[in-house]
DNA sequence: ATGGTGGATGCTCCA
């Protein structure tokens, strides 16, 4: 079985390019982060005539989480938890998670706040929201250890320097403080592993180019997207790769998918 | 190749 992660910035605009690397890549599972529209909006018809069954959370041109799948997607969940944080005034709760079970493999589509600033409000909500998952994260494995979950997603954090093409240039700003550092290995130390890093090591080696200044074909990037593995499921994969082909050309979104492949 | 962001929206925000 094949699962992957991608943040495609706007499943509309995007999704020839999705259809078209479904097509050549195999994919059994797919968690789409930013799909930017509501759920009457979703492509779903251009999806299910491939086959895929869907779920999607969407509610304006923000955020917007969705989860496809050809191998069974069952008990579909729009948050992670009753507490997920709210957000916004009035607050809401965003779409930013969907999790399904999918051929056996409790499967999450996660996006997680970006966090402006640090010190915004938005910072806080995003150590929030992680707190936030990390407690029901460990819940799910408390009532389960041998659960075979996959927390995917953009993570909007670069765990280690060597995911950033340049930490100056992040000098004081978000995505690579300690505190959402911490936020990130807390999540792991619940019990969940990078599963890619192995098989995708760096420096160097990234999951998203900013559109501006030619980060792409500069190589400056930032690993920022995940597939986290319970313990039972991270036993099971035999290989992974960050597809970044598909962030070349005309029309690509600034994210490249992240696959993994479980035996 | 001598370049310099893109998406959704609506006169700006978000990433």
């Amino acid at each position: 079985m094949r699962i992957a992660t991608w943040n495609v910035n706007s499943i509309r605009s995007r999704i020839d390019r999705v259809t078209a690397w479904l097509e050549r890549s195999d994919v059994d599972v797919l968690a789409i982060q930013e799909t930017k529209c509501r759920e009457d909006q979703f492509p779903g018809l251009e999806l299910s005539s491939m086959g895929y069954e869907y779920a999607h959370v969407g509610l304006n041109q923000w955020n917007g989480v969705a989860l496809i799948s050809r191998v069974g997607l069952e008990d579909v969940a729009t948050s992670f938890a009753p507490d997920q944080p709210l957000f916004g005034d009035p607050e809401v709760l965003e779409p930013r998670a969907v999790g399904a079970t999918c051929g056996g493999v409790r499967v999450w589509s996660l996006y997680v706040p970006n966090g402006r600033e640090l010190d915004h409000a938005h910072y806080h909500y995003k150590l929030a929201w992680l707190e936030s998952l990390r407690t029901r994260a460990a819940s799910w494995l408390a009532e389960d250890p041998d659960a075979q979950i996959a927390l995917t997603g953009d993570w909007n954090i670069a765990p280690e320097d060597d995911d950033v093409w340049d930490m100056a240039v992040f000098e004081g700003k978000t995505h690579v403080s300690e505190p959402e550092r911490q936020a990130f290995r807390d999540v792991l130390e619940t019990g969940f592993t990078d599963v890619v890093r192995p098989h995708a090591p760096g420096p160097g080696v990234y999951t998203y180019w900013d559109y501006q200044q030619l980060a792409f074909p500069k190589k400056r990037g930032l690993r920022i997207d995940f597939v986290l593995a319970s313990q039972a499921l991270a036993a099971r994969v035999d290989g992974a790769f960050i597809d970044r082909e598909e962030r070349k050309g005309k029309g690509a979104s600034d994210h490249a998918p992240v696959v993994v492949d479980l035996a």
